[in-house]
DNA sequence: TTGCGTTCGTTAGAAGTTATAACTCAACAC
DNA sequence: GTGTTGAGTTATAACTTCTAACGAACGCAA
């Protein structure tokens, strides 16, 4: 699953221990949050001490923005998955897929759409994969009533509507509110403009 | 406008160097954001060296935890002020006082409603804050149309929407989309459940 | 098998950070 | 004047990222 055919012991050896540092990574992230990333803590865990590491990655800005990338393409490969499979362009499954990988992992989540720390700036491959995780949502927009400047509307109103539910959720910023998630984002998919309540989304088999 | 009322010149000497560490705290936060906040550079900034602050605030999580605090109340505050002044009950008043809030100082929107921290808990006097922040929220939405579930769904709706769109926006993830963001807020805003096109919001002043 | 070069992992150290301990000294109360 | 309180100082510990230099192991080739 890691160790692609590459050539040499040495660079398959290599690409393993690069794999296993982004693998515990992703555990501090998960369990600590992205600000708590220490490459001294992955080393220990690893059984080798501190300065090792920076034979593998150039340092822990690198290493975060390697996650980020992995992030966004994980992301991009659920949503093309998404928009293949299943009955064609449904964008309530586009939605679903959304809310499942973000609650697979907030912190993932988090790394993507979360507070942007101000010095950095991310990759320009990074901006392509944006990209391709805006194609399956424009091109579903774009298919299921007129297409049409009302499509672009569409779109946004998805990602900005669903990431403003999510992204509290995620926060915490419901809890003792007593109110259901899972309720409201349903009921938010089903508010997207244009409003056309005779063509309700098809029920989700789930 | 700092040193109210306080007794001894000795606890007006001390809420002040308390409210200047707290000023530049603010300055760091809003240049490099919150993970970058140091408090020896604030210490070096203010003439005086690293543990000394420690007189006046007991730690850097102690101090981040007493700026949350501020951003929440500033929020409740210009929330509370814009919903008592104007023509009453309008929903497009806070709409514009929540974005003008977190325009004007990114970095405080995300302290509050942006990435959490694992570990951290907000203090319990923050939750009371919260409830400030939304009672005028309520308020509107049960004034206006008829008042009953719908206003709940609706002051939902104005938070994770609006939250959705600032928080995009603030961490520039509209940036070569060749999408207007107060544009967008207006639309969004114009399309709040439960949607009655005959009765739209005033046209606001501004 | 015998080299030889590449690369890995180590320790040492620089420059930061938060935070504590101990000490000096000034300000204030009596 | 004396005594107490508190502010600010240095020294230190325990972290962090990251660089430099060294030894040792490994892979490859003759």
């Amino acid at each position: 699953m890691v160790d692609t055919g590459t050539r040499t012991p040495r660079e398959r050896y290599r690409a393993h221990v690069r794999a296993e540092i982004r693998e515990r990574a992703w555990e501090q992230i998960a369990t600590a949050g992205a600000s708590a990333l220490s490459l001294n803590a992955i080393a220990k865990q690893m059984g080798m001490s501190g300065p090792a590491l920076y034979r593998y990655c150039a340092g822990r800005d690198e290493l975060i923005t390697e996650l980020v990338r992995e992030a966004y393409r994980s992301l991009a490969d659920t949503f093309r998955a998404t928009a293949a499979s299943g009955s064609g362009a449904d964008l309530a499954a586009l939605a679903h897929a959304l809310r499942g990988w973000a609650l697979d992992d907030p912190q993932r989540y988090f790394l993507v759409y979360g507070t942007p720390v101000p010095g950095y700036h991310a990759p320009d491959d990074v901006t392509g994969i944006t990209s391709e995780i805006m194609t399956p949502l424009l091109d579903v927009c774009a298919a299921s009533p007129p297409d049409g400047p009302e499509a672009l509307r569409r779109a946004l109103s998805f990602w900005t509507r669903l990431h403003g539910l999510l992204s509290l959720e995620l926060a915490g910023h419901f809890t003792g509110m007593d109110v259901d998630p899972a309720l409201m984002f349903a009921a938010e998919l089903d508010d997207l403009p244009p409003h056309r309540r005779d063509r309700r989304p098809a029920p989700r088999a789930q």
